[in-house]
DNA sequence: AATTAATTAAACCAATTAGTTAAACTAAAT
DNA sequence: ATTTAGTTTAACTAATTGGTTTAATTAATT
């Protein structure tokens, strides 16, 4: 018999305001919304978190370490700038698989409050001189062009985060709305994003 | 004397329209925030486009053609690849400077309501078996490195695009806010990004 | 001068939505 | 057995907003 029976209201929540956040963003989500999908009603949820904005607040500053992380990852114990390339792109590849919605939704609450950003400051700053570094000793030991840091950035996030970002765009523009071929298309494409890049950086 | 007066109410409606669906989106427009900029009120704004839909269409649809354009010029009466994407990053770049909140307003949209797409198939239609063609011709008289025109048509988009979509992101842990090295940096980029490319395609 | 079109002001309606409240109920803890 | 925390139902408030209406005003047309 089914006597005890286990609560996640909160955790059912979260699961349930992320999932909603990360697909309507803040102003398009609804609080009747949540409340459906975490299967409670609406005072409920005002009884978990007070507010609309105290739950965004929590989603929104979790989901950012999602984003900063993996490129704090690539960076850290790296001595190799091919190296760094191949993880930053893998690890950056992956975790957008996962989190496709994810670009797209920091994008926006980013440019709807800039100052949010500030927020996070600490956190997940990240040393561009490193890379810096990584590219000035191989340029001088003759193994590549030189490149800005940040260009080489900006070029790595570009080419992995526009396609998921503009996904149904590319998807009908480009392969007929056939998403398995948008996949495939995908899949490919770390891969690609690193050759390209060492062959544009090898002398 | 100003006894008679030239009116442009119709234009200032759609300029205004314009700004406001650029920086809010369909949905976070106020149609009082259009009249109030157009500097009529909102019983007129009625009165000239029944209805937010109805104006919002108007501007969507214009806006579209802004973005397509300049890849379908790029791609007409090119018979070089280096050229093309040449042609191409230079032309996506001065849009987009113009333009700089044209990408995020189009991704939004077409996430918000991806049947739209549909209605611009044949005005926009992109032949990227030209740009096949052009690869392959470099490739066999052994100029290039095979490459697929969708993989190498999202690296230029992505360059090109992701750094004006992710302006606060890239000014704050970038250029810590300082916008004229951020504006620097943009104009460093469609140097940069030919200049990538051609290192990565050329044998 | 008289008619028509463009414009304003202000009140209003209906729908949506964040958030509140109060009363009742249920499961868990003591 | 009683208290406490968690939960539901349902009605409600207040604010926002797209859209309408009506009457009055001003400009352009004839």
């Amino acid at each position: 018999m089914d006597k005890y029976l286990i609560r996640h209201t909160e955790e059912d929540i979260l699961k349930a305001a992320k999932e909603v956040f990360l697909e309507k963003g803040m102003e398009g989500a609804r609080m009747q919304e949540i409340a459906d999908k975490a299967k409670i009603n609406k005072a409920l949820l005002h009884y978990y978190f007070r507010s609309k904005e105290k739950l965004f607040r929590h989603i929104f500053e979790n989901l950012l370490r999602n984003v900063f992380q993996p490129i704090k990852n690539s960076i850290n114990q790296k001595d190799d700038i091919f190296v760094f390339i191949e993880t930053f792109v893998d690890n950056y590849t992956r975790v957008l698989s996962q989190n496709p919605n994810l670009p797209n939704f920091i994008i926006n609450e980013i440019n709807r409050n800039p100052d949010r950003i500030r927020e996070l400051i600490d956190p997940t700053k990240l040393d561009k001189n490193f890379i810096q570094h990584l590219i000035d000793k191989s340029v001088k030991s003759g193994k590549i062009h030189p490149v800005s840091a940040e260009h080489l950035l900006i070029d790595m996030l570009g080419m992995c985060v526009f396609p998921i970002l503009s996904r149904p765009i590319v998807e009908y523009f480009l392969f007929e709305n056939q998403s398995d071929q948008y996949h495939n298309f995908l899949s490919e494409r770390n891969r690609h994003i690193v050759d390209l890049l060492t062959r544009a950086l090898t002398l």
